[in-house]
DNA sequence: GAGCCGATATTCT
DNA sequence: GAATATCGGCTCC
């Protein structure tokens, strides 16, 4: 992680979360590189009903418990996975969920994981399918196997409420890059 | 294209 | 034992 990364990860999940959209987000695999242009994410702060760290701290969610730049990946619905990136300052228990992105690199590779060549990775299942990502990567950081890199974009985004959840749901903490303009 | 529905396992109560 | 930060396949427009 380059250190324009560690700062822009420093400040708070809604704060941060809507600059990584157009980010790139990689992964390497058995020495297989994939990555996605990042357009979907959603912040999870410290103080949310939402967020796995409301309820306090437990061998699960210890990673959002981490610095800036760590990585929560948990299992959703018994089948998924999900991936985050932690933001904030150590113990503060924030994140941001990757929700969507589009095929960067190693598209092929991408299908082959995914078993189809359409809707690689618009669900937070499915980019965490599509990049390689499981349990295993829960706890790393960024510059391990999951890299973050690019400029953060200016492109417009908008938010909106938090999708699948039950709790604060009038909090527009999900954050998605318009279409690019001609 | 939008909307309903079942599958699945880890976590916490 | 219930809930869950989802997906894919299936309907019905």
């Amino acid at each position: 992680m380059n250190a324009e990364v560690a700062s822009v990860l420093a400040g708070d999940a809604d704060e941060v979360a809507p600059r990584l959209l157009g980010m790139q987000l990689s992964t390497r695999v058995a020495g297989t590189i994939t990555s996605i242009t990042l357009s979907e994410v959603e912040a999870y702060l410290s103080d949310d009903p939402a967020s796995h760290t409301f309820a306090g701290r437990t061998a699960r969610n210890a990673p959002m418990f981490g610095p800036a730049g760590g990585v929560y990946v948990y299992r959703s619905y018994g089948i998924h996975w999900c991936m985050n990136i932690v933001t904030g300052p150590a113990g503060d228990g924030q994140a941001i969920l990757i929700r969507g992105g589009l095929p960067a690199t190693g598209t092929e590779k991408m299908i082959e994981r995914r078993g189809r060549s359409d809707h690689l990775a618009d669900g937070p299942g499915k980019v965490c399918q599509a990049l390689g990502v499981d349990g295993s990567f829960t706890g790393t950081f960024l510059g391990d196997r999951v890299h973050l890199s690019g400029e953060p974009d200016t492109r417009l985004w908008t938010a909106t409420p938090r999708i699948g959840i039950s709790k604060a749901i009038d909090r527009e903490l999900r954050f998605v890059a318009l279409p690019a303009r001609e």
